[in-house]
RNA sequence: GGCCCGGUGGUCAAGCGGUUAAGACACCGCCCUUUCACGGCGGUAACACGGGUUCGAUUCCCGUCCGGGUCACCA
């Protein structure tokens, strides 16, 4: 056979050669160690935890070695893409800060110079090494049906065939002479260019896999697809020509594709690239609520899975971030806390201190990191990202966040920017219940008073505090007010006094501010009284005092 | 089914032949305290199982079990 000739007979149209590319996209000028690194999703949907959890070991990874990372969109299958999928990726990582060096922007839209970085805009490339492969005999034309494939797949399956695949024997078109190719490409018969596989069923190989060592894998010995009848490249292909032509040092990507590593060195060999460096994540999981088994988490059936999610919920990005860089390394916690107030993507990640188990996504624990990023934050800042989220997610609370600016921070800096500050927000849409005794259009008075006290003394707390009230009061004289209240009522002062001896009184201070305090707030806990009647002013306060006492 | 990956408290996770088996979250108790929160102190709770190897295995080997992945002209 004269591979020569196949190829040109199959790539009239290609003038270029592997060559050539080599010399369009040259070694990347690099400090020794710096890693090359990229995020490649196909545009199929909503960008979810999975994503950004890997598109965070691809950023870091490039950051921590001075290296450059990139986003590379696999657009090969139209079938699975859908409109704007390239946007919700895009807007998903804007969302949480996550920034890449190199490759698609947006819209029709990229950077760095080993573009085009969208694999329907490559075909040319996989193209030129396809006509290579086969002019060096390692890829042939394989014009078998769909029914074809499927019948060999029955008898495989029937028969005692340990590997399914097209493959040896079963590989129908792997000797086709050149007439025969000619007269099928003459009648026009569609065709696939499948990989020549020289692997042998019995051979091992062996490669490194940075997070889990070493692998021993079956060589693979399957006439993979290289391009499909349409001309496009599989995912196979294209991995090969667009990590080896865009640089990548290290191919970082999900475990599911640990299988198919045989088949990529294979394919890097036969074009003559070198092989990357591979390391295979842990995927996040999550308890499936309907059979309480782990399981990886899944876009359709997962709608906490979507980033977006996070984003409606109010979770700031940092917070994502940060609860997603505890699984990603065991040693963010402590980095953290010897480095409270650094920027997450300075911290020095390492693949080798990934493990390599899957691991469930905890939402309390996301809770938990998300009240210790935002109670650090300045009431004024916490405001105006709290705007931001209310302008697009909850209109009533926008319009009253933003009459009265002062007010809103005001509230927000209760308990804040202390030593040891409140951690009582999680996200952005907890606020608005948590403030909601600051706005009447927001609040309904629902009172339930302390049960060890009579509805008279209840009433005459009231009504005794609504007389010596003064908003403008200091913490101190408040809280004095409030302890001269205690006496002439039949309450102490002295809570040690009153544990003491509790048949003596009728209760302690705290009762007195706990009527206070629900009259005020229809809660019985809230943040610091005295704070929350400063802000609320005299008339809100008597009126509310009043409101309250007409309701026993 | 073949091949592959994984398996330390409820969750995340140190540990890499000898440890009282860290830490964080959650939970419980106590202290602080005008409520709550914060903070402090303490507590419950783990090496999947069975065989080896070894003076000694959570750590190494084999088997079993369990979970996951993969076997497309999807990525």
């Amino acid at each position: 056979m004269n591979y020569e000739k196949l190829a040109e007979l199959l790539f009239p149209n290609i003038t270029k050669t592997t060559e050539d590319y080599e010399a369009l996209y040259p070694q990347r000028d690099l400090k020794e160690g710096a890693r090359v690194t990229r995020f490649a999703p196909s545009p199929t949907g909503y960008l979810h935890i999975g994503g950004l959890f890997g598109a965070l070991v691809d950023v870091l990874t490039a950051k921590a070695t001075d290296g450059v990372s990139y986003l590379r969109i696999e657009d090969t299958d139209k079938k699975r893409e859908i409109d704007d999928g390239v946007s919700a990726i895009i807007n998903g990582f804007d969302s949480f800060g996550i920034d890449f060096d190199e490759g698609v922007t947006g819209f029709n839209q990229e950077k760095g110079a080993y573009g085009p970085y969208t694999q329907s805009q490559r075909a040319e490339i996989y193209q030129t090494v396809a006509k290579d492969l086969v002019k060096k005999g390692l890829a042939y034309p394989c014009f078998c049906t769909a029914e074809e494939l499927s019948a060999i797949r029955e008898q495989q399956e029937k028969g005692d065939a340990l590997i399914w695949g097209y493959f040896g024997k079963w590989a129908k078109c792997r000797d086709l002479t050149f007439e025969e190719i000619e007269e099928n490409i003459k009648a026009g018969k569609p065709y696939v260019l499948r990989f020549r596989s020289d692997g042998q069923e019995d051979k091992r190989i062996f490669f490194d896999d940075i997070i889990r060592g070493k692998i021993e894998m079956p060589e693979n010995i399957i006439d993979e697809v290289l391009l499909k009848s349409d001309g496009i490249p599989t995912y196979h292909f294209a991995h090969a020509c667009d990590d080896h032509f865009m640089r990548t040092t290290h191919v970082i990507r999900g475990e599911e594709w640990i299988s198919s590593v045989p088949k990529h060195i294979a394919l890097f060999k036969a074009c003559g690239f070198r092989v990357p460096k591979y390391a295979h994540t842990p995927q996040v999981m999550k308890i499936d609520e309907e059979d309480g088994t782990k399981r990886k988490l899944s876009k359709r059936k997962d709608p906490e899975a979507a980033v977006s999610y996070f984003v409606e919920q109010g979770f700031p990005k940092e917070s994502l971030i940060e609860y997603l860089l505890t699984l990603l390394n065991s040693n963010f916690e402590d980095w953290r806390r010897a480095n409270p107030t650094a920027d997450a993507f300075s911290f020095p990640f390492n693949l080798k201190k990934m493990s390599p188990s899957g691991c469930l996504f905890d939402l309390v624990k996301l809770t938990d990191v998300s009240k210790n990023v935002i109670s650090v934050k300045k009431a004024k800042d916490i405001y105006d990202t709290l705007v931001v989220w209310a302008k697009e997610y909850d209109e009533e609370f926008y319009t009253l966040l933003t009459r009265d600016e002062e007010y809103a921070v005001n509230i927000l800096n209760i308990d804040r920017e202390v030593p040891k500050p409140r951690k009582d927000i999680a996200k952005w849409s907890e606020v608005k219940d948590y403030v909601s005794y600051f706005y009447d259009e927001i609040y309904t008075p629902d009172y339930t008073f302390p049960e060890n006290l009579q509805k008279e003394d209840v009433a005459a707390i009231l009504k005794a505090y609504s007389e010596v009230v003064d908003s403008a009061d200091d913490k101190d004289t408040w809280f004095s007010k409030i302890k001269d209240l205690c006496e002439p009522l039949g309450f102490t002062p002295n809570v040690k006094e009153y544990k003491k001896n509790p048949d003596a009184f009728k209760g302690h201070v705290g009762d007195i501010s706990t009527v206070i305090r629900i009259a005020l707030t229809s809660r019985k806990n809230t943040p610091d009284l005295h704070a929350i009647i400063a802000l609320l002013g005299n008339d809100k306060v008597k009126a509310r005092i009043n409101e309250a006492i007409a309701s026993l």
